[in-house]
DNA sequence: CAACTTGGTAAGTCTAGACTAACGGTTAGT
DNA sequence: ACTAACCGTTAGTCTAGACTTACCAAGTTG
């Protein structure tokens, strides 16, 4: 479940970021990313294995193709990761501001 | 300003998400951050740096030692990115959803 | 069925960058 | 002044993983 690591280290590669900025865009199959993007299509395919494996994509196959989507879910988890970061990071600001102030 | 992209892409390696998740908590120094993790010093050090170079954390001189702490700005702007990609992934979605019932 | 397209995978290469060891600079304490 | 703690940086090593080439399977078209 707490898979929100494994999505977060797996967008921290250039070429899947690209990827994933072009499949929210719209649903894409393999060969249209390669033609956009500068890597081959093999290259492509691992990409969107590993962001598969992480739960970011998600595929379907469509007759010869298959389309891959970004699942809007798993951003949404993602999302609430840094959320969570964020909350605690305020928390420790105001905490240490608070403590510096006692100093006076 | 400064780009979410470098900031999403800092994160990606382990290293420095684990400094990030130990530094949301509570600031710390380089030292306390080197006892923690599974690296050496200058490890965290370089780490460190890059984290700083895309505004992720801010360091702060505290006689002997250096705090370094994140910022919550740079959360909150990495978390409306997220919220872009969400919104778009969603619309996305729907439209597809919406072509393939006229399809019908 | 033959030609063409799409895509996953295996094998192998190669580079970016993560890491350590070593050194110097700065501050705190005695 | 001397010692110790903290930190940044450099130089150099080394491995994870990104990439390509090649191959095969499955689907589509004519």
């Amino acid at each position: 479940m707490t898979n929100q690591r494994a999505a977060l280290l797996a967008l921290g590669d250039p070429t899947r970021l690209l990827i994933v900025e072009h499949l929210v865009d719209r649903p894409l199959a393999v060969v249209d990313l390669a033609k956009v993007l500068p890597v081959s299509r093999p290259a492509v395919s691992q990409h969107l294995r590993v962001l598969k494996d992480v739960g970011l994509v998600i595929d379907e196959r469509a007759g010869n193709r298959r389309v891959y989507r970004v699942d809007p879910d798993a951003l949404a988890r993602l999302r609430g990761q840094l959320d969570q970061f964020w909350e605690k990071a305020l928390a420790a600001y105001k905490s240490t501001v608070e403590q510096r102030d006692e100093e006076v």
